[in-house]
DNA sequence: TTGAAAGCGCTAACAC
DNA sequence: GTGTTAGCGCTTTCAA
C-alpha cells in the first residue's frame, strides 16, 4: 500500500528528527552507531526511498546527463551511447538520451538542454555545433564534452581519421599493392565532419610516403550508400588498368565494392582487396578488413571527462585523441603476381 | 551571466506575482492578455526556463519513464527503443533507458524504480519478470508496460512468434519444400522466454498442415550464435538425406547456416533453401530470407500504451499483438528437381 | 483577474 | 550527537 514513506515517516518511526535520517542515509560520521541502525531499520521496515526531485530541488544539481546523438539507427552512434553508459553506471547521474535527426532539432535540443537547472552536463555525439549555440554554452556554463566532433572551445575524444587513413592504405600497399583505389563520400561537404577528408590526407600520405604516385582515376566520391559505392566501384573496375585494392571509406561502401567485384566475377581477394572502415557488425559478417575506431571507449572516455568536468569546472577544454585499430579479415590479400 | 531567473525575478520583473507568472506558463485562461504578454516578455528577456525538479516536486509527478533493457548490443533491443522515444517524442516526459545484462542486475533495478518518486511509469524491453517484482511494482501501484515478454499481470505488446515461425516454414513447403530443417537454442530454457519454443509450434503445425511427417533428425538445437549454429546446419547436411531446406530460428544462426553450406560447397539457394528470423541489418546485407518483426513498431505502442496507462491507472492490462512479416530476398528458393 | 501563502521532501546551518 | 528550522522553485487553494 502506502509506499511512499518520506523521511519524516521514517524520522517519526525511528523516534529521531529528520535531520539524522538525512546524515545516516548521507553516511555522516557524526552518528552514533545505535541510532544509525534504528535509522536504517526503519527505512527498511517503510520501503522508504528517496524522493529525487526533493534532493534536487534542495541540492541544485540534477544529477542528469544529457545525450544528444542522431538518430540511434547507426551502430556506431548505439556504441557510443554504450560506452557513455558505462561510464555514468555507478556515478548516480541519470543519463537521457535525446536523438535529433535535423540541424534545426540538435539546436532547440540545445537550446533547451543548456541549461544548469535542466542538467548537470551536456554529452555531444557526432553533431557539430554552431556559434551561436556554442555562446550559449559558455554563457550559462554549461559542462560539455564532445565526441566525435570538433570545436576547441569545448573538451572533446575524437580519433584520428588520418591515421586511420594512412594505415589502411599502408595495409594494403604492405600487402603489395600499388594500384589502390579510394571510395568515398564527397570530400568537401560544408555541412558534414571533416573525417572522410582526412581518411583522404591519411591515404595520400601512406601512398607519397611509399612512393607511390596519387593516380585520380583511382578516386572516387558520391553519395552514401551501399549501391552508390557499388556504382563507383563498377566505374573504377570497368577501366582499362584497374586498381588491384580498393579502400573504402565506411564498411558500408566497402559492402557495395563487394557487390561490385561479385557483378563483375572478380574474386575477392585473389583478384581485389577491400578494406572498408568502421568496423560495423555487418564487417564480421562479410569477413571484411577494416578499420576499427575505439566506438565503445570513446563514449566511455567522453562520459568521465564529463563526470571530471562536472567535479572541476575549471578543467581547460582540451581534446583527447583515441587510436585506431586495424582488423585484417579475409578480404585483403597480396596482388596476384 | 545569471541564465538562472527564477519565477520570482520574473514575476519581478513583469511587476506581477509568481502565481500569475505559473498561471501564464501553464496557459491558464483567467488571465488577462495584457499581462500575459509582459510576463512572457519578462521570460524572454531572463531567459527563464522552469525548474524542473522544482515543479515536480511539487506536482508530486517525475515526468519521466525509464526502460529496462538488456544491453544495447542487439540492434533489436535498440530498435524497439527507438520506438519508445517516438512515442515520448512530444509528450514531456523524459525517456532515462537502463541497461541489465543480468538477472540480479535487473532485478535489483526494477527494485530501485518500482518507485513512483523515481518514475512515473516503466516499460520493460525482453526481461522476464518474476513474481516476487512483480508483487512489488503492483503494490506500489507502478504503471507498467512489458514489450516481448508475458505476465498477464501487465500490459504488454508482443508479436505472435508462432504465427512467424509458422510463415517461415509455409514459405518453404510452398515453395514446394517437403525436408525442412529446424535450427535454434535450447527449447526448453526456464529462464528464457518461449519465444524460441512458440516459433518451432507455428514450424510444426506448418509442416501438420501440408501433411509433412516431422522429422526429429531434421531438428537441431544448442547455445546461441553464429558458430554453434554452423555446427547444427553441419551435422543436418552432412546426414544421408539431407534437408533441402533450413529455417533458423534466429538471422544470427541462419548466417551460421549459411557458413555450413559455404563448408560443404552446398549453393544457396540453388541446393538449400535457408530462412532467418528477425530482419536484422545484417540479413540485408546477405540477402537473406527471414522473418521481420515489428521491432520499432512495438516500442511505439508500448510507448503510447504506458502513457495512456499513465493517464487511465484503472486501464486492464491487455496484450496487444503486432503482425510479423515475410521479407523474401535470395536465400530461398525451389528445391533442385 | 490577481496576490498571498502554504507546502511538496529534502539538506545544512545553527543551536543545544 | 541530535534537533529545529529555513528555504530550494514551483503550483494551487483561498481571499481579495
Amino acid at each position: 500500500m502506502m509506499s511512499n514513506a518520506t523521511m519524516q515517516d521514517v524520522a517519526q518511526r525511528a523516534g529521531v528528527s529528520v535531520a539524522t535520517v538525512s546524515r545516516v542515509l548521507n553516511g555522516s560520521d557524526k552518528v552514533i552507531e545505535e541510532t544509525r541502525e534504528r535509522v536504517l531499520l526503519a527505512c527498511q521496515e517503510l520501503d522508504y526511498s528517496l524522493h529525487l526531485a526533493a534532493q534536487r530541488l534542495r541540492l541544485g544539481k540534477t544529477n542528469t546527463i544529457c545525450v544528444i546523438l542522431p538518430f540511434l539507427t547507426l551502430p556506431s552512434i548505439v556504441e557510443r551511447l554504450r560506452g557513455v553508459q558505462e561510464a555514468l553506471l555507478d556515478s548516480g547521474y541519470d543519463l537521457i538520451p535525446f536523438s535529433v535527426g535535423t540541424p534545426e532539432l540538435r539546436d532547440s535540443r540545445l537550446f533547451d538542454l543548456a541549461n544548469r537547472s535542466r542538467t548537470d552536463g551536456l554529452l555531444i555525439i557526432s553533431m557539430p555545433i554552431n556559434d551561436k549555440q556554442t555562446a550559449r554554452i559558455i554563457k550559462n556554463d554549461m559542462p560539455v564534452v564532445l565526441i566525435d566532433s570538433d570545436k576547441p572551445e569545448f573538451n572533446r575524444v575524437n580519433v584520428s581519421d588520418q591515421v586511420g587513413g594512412r594505415m589502411a592504405a599502408e595495409h594494403l600497399i604492405n600487402l603489395g599493392h600499388r594500384k589502390i583505389g579510394f571510395i568515398s563520400s564527397h570530400l568537401e561537404n560544408p555541412l558534414q565532419f571533416s573525417s572522410t577528408l582526412n581518411r583522404f590526407h591519411g591515404y595520400c600520405k601512406a601512398l607519397e610516403a611509399a612512393g607511390i604516385p596519387i593516380n585520380p582515376s583511382y578516386q572516387k566520391e558520391g553519395e552514401h550508400g551501399r549501391e552508390e559505392a557499388e556504382e563507383m566501384a563498377l566505374s573504377l573496375l570497368k577501366q582499362p588498368d584497374p586498381p588491384t585494392a580498393i579502400f573504402a571509406s565506411s564498411d558500408t561502401k566497402a559492402v557495395g565494392v563487394l557487390d561490385a567485384a561479385k557483378k563483375l566475377n572478380i574474386k575477392v581477394p585473389e583478384q581485389l582487396s577491400v578494406i572498408g572502415y568502421d568496423n560495423i557488425r555487418d564487417a564480421e559478417y562479410l569477413n571484411l578488413t577494416t578499420i576499427q575506431q575505439p566506438l565503445f571507449q570513446a563514449g566511455l572516455v567522453g562520459g568521465e571527462t564529463l563526470l571530471r568536468l562536472i567535479d572541476q569546472p575549471r578543467m581547460g577544454p582540451e581534446e583527447i585523441i583515441l587510436p585506431v585499430e586495424l582488423v585484417i579479415r579475409e578480404t585483403t590479400a597480396p596482388p596476384k603476381a
